[in-house]
DNA sequence: CCATGTAACACTCAAATGTATGCTATAGTC
DNA sequence: GACTATAGCATACATTTGAGTGTTACATGG
């Protein structure tokens, strides 16, 4: 049959199998052969074990959808945050059940059911480039250190913070002049976790024209 | 055999399924037997059925590795961006070619090319929550409309300004009083692309305290 | 022309893995 | 106690899926 230029299948083959896994779902060698049009499962492989040699994909011998990305490849351990939309009020695990979408984010050695996100409100952290409407990736954690930006809750709500421990109390600072910090006993106060990132999503709005 | 208390060990399972799936490596029934120290694979069935007959789970049929997380799989579509450590001096192809590493980001409908990742240099804005060592992911566009965040080519450098057309000129606007704005004449300008996203990654540090 | 390398095909086998049948034990309820 | 529901076990079966064998075709360089 037919043959392609030297290289470019394989290309398409890789992009594939690395949509798919970073999509969460790795695919087998035969629907690697289907979504290229392949009426052999070995030419399939074929291009996979080159691949494979050339350390671009890594086979885990033997398993089901076994072909993971190199460790060398960053962006590679990925993993999904969940995004919840609504501040957990009560235990976090039952929010995650729930979540309005997931996030991508680059796993630095962080477990990955530790991770979630959330949207921030109002202008409490404009001084730390925190602005409303921000996401920020949290890695849950029960306690913090000094200047952690944290989610905390305190009460019924939970808010983005710094954290200071002030001996038996906490100061949950926000780093904007305009509002006032908030101190509690450090019993009332429990943190969700540690923001290890923020982003902000530029798509359709520019910076108005001053 | 023992027993645990009711819906207890259908929690761990659920867990670990969901670890699973969020970094992107989902398991088969036989591994979760494993990781909950089943005896019987039917055991780790059961589990699983139950938590798909409660819409906490979603069981492909048939298929390896097939159980998904409900409501989320099909948005995840994640593509990954060259990170560029130095500014492209040439042509932007050649930059990408050799990135320092790629950043996970999820595709919203737009094309999944074309995206590349900058680090953010100085100050100049600041104001628009943009702060030095923030990554900016950028989608490669020619033009550019009033108000967008850009990464533009004037002469030899290459920086992340405010898009403000002026008649025959080009005004790239820094976000901060400190800096000048510098006005260019249209021709002299190349826009390499549009911020879509802006990043910062906190992990190790916090927030100096006052 | 022949050797070499890549791309692709058809077919087969075996391991991994989902699915099913049947049984035991503990706890709660009427 | 009889009945029912849940948790768990052992074993078997069927499909999915990775892995192997052998063949054909098309370039390219000697």
């Amino acid at each position: 049959m037919g043959r392609t230029p030297a290289g470019e299948t394989r290309e398409k083959v890789l992009v594939f199998v690395r949509d798919r896994l970073l999509s969460g779902q790795p695919p087998t060698v035969r629907e690697v052969q289907e979504a290229l049009g392949f009426r052999a499962v070995r030419t399939a492989r074929q291009h996979l074990e080159r691949l494979v040699e050339d350390g671009r994909l890594v086979a885990g011998r033997g398993r089901a959808r076994g072909y993971r990305l190199p460790g060398s490849v960053p962006g590679a351990r990925t993993v999904l945050a969940p995004m919840l939309g609504r501040v957990p009020a009560g235990a976090l695990d039952e929010a995650v059940e729930d979540p309005d979408g997931y996030l991508p984010v680059a796993a630095r050695g962080a477990a990955a059911g530790g991770l979630f996100a959330l949207r921030v409100r109002g202008e409490s952290m404009t001084g730390a480039g925190i602005l409303p409407g921000d996401l920020v990736i949290v890695r849950r954690q029960p306690t913090a250190a000094n200047g952690d930006v944290v989610v905390a809750r305190a009460g019924d709500e939970a808010t983005v913070k710094t954290f200071r421990p002030r001996g038996r109390q906490v100061e949950l600072r926000p780093e904007n002049p305009a509002f006032e910090p908030i101190v509690l006993d450090a019993g009332d106060v429990v943190i969700l976790g540690k923001v290890i990132e923020v982003r902000r999503i530029l798509d359709g709005r520019g910076v108005p024209d001053a």
